[in-house]
DNA sequence: CAAAAGCGAAACCAAATGGTTTCGTAATAA
DNA sequence: TTATTACGAAACCATTTGGTTTCGCTTTTG
């Protein structure tokens, strides 16, 4: 008990924010290839391996890396799952530039996840986030 | 000649940073319902006028918004177009979480577009960005 | 065992961010 | 014409962010 962690809660840093940083772009699309570690990582960037490591903590926070820890090295992969908050959030704009296809797509992937519904167009109140 | 503006050119803000912050994301919401003046806009919100005006001038930066005068009053609209380099940044990793899916959704939507490549797996040379 | 490799934590720093208040200036209303 | 409404610009402030260097700890390797 307490913690209760696990799958999709949130932490303190969400994936808006961690995303807003082209250099932790950058990692995820380097990551999403294959699993390594720090001080390889670290390589593919001018900044330092502190630096490089701190985003990654950062990417972590999101949920967006997980890290596992090989002997004396500490290996990070992608982990994709939050980014379907991203997705989810998008799809309410889609329907702005085009139409047909936002219906179209909401119709197919109905399936595995359940119809998502971010709110039918509401507007006087204080919109909370999102 | 000089600037090259119009239409999907970049600004100073990028659309990653633009919806980092809640508030911003909320604006959107907001205006993706209709057109409003900046007074009433911001009453919407905690926080002052100026804050609120801030935060358009960023979304606006990002060309997420779109201002228009109107008497002794600035409008301003939702602007989704945006949005799309988002959604392409995003349908990369779509692949991550479900395969049959973005097959469909590939080949439904490289109509209009063309079919965007995102680089097919790179991994060795620094990474630029997205 | 001693040296080196692989990392994180801490202290520190400059710049960006998210706010505020105060003021000036157009447009509208009285 | 004089208020008043609507707004942006500027100055200012605290906090966060993105980075660095230094240090210490653990796991290899020689």
């Amino acid at each position: 008990m307490s913690k209760a962690d696990g799958s999709a809660a949130a932490a303190k840093h969400d994936v808006f924010q961690a995303i807003a940083d082209p250099t932790r772009r950058s990692l995820l699309r380097l990551l999403s290839d294959r699993e390594m570690p720090v001080t390889v990582i670290s390589n593919h960037y001018e900044m330092t391996r502190t630096a490089v490591s701190k985003h990654l903590r950062i990417l972590a926070d999101a949920g967006l890396v997980r890290e596992r820890k090989v002997g004396r090295e500490t290996r990070y992969r992608f982990e994709p799952e939050p980014l379907r908050e991203l997705k989810k959030w998008l799809d309410y704009y889609e329907r702005f530039w085009d139409n047909k296809m936002a219906a179209l797509k909401r119709f197919v992937e109905s399936g595995p996840d359940g119809p998502d519904d971010p709110a039918p167009l509401a507007a006087a109140e204080p919109p909370t986030d999102e």
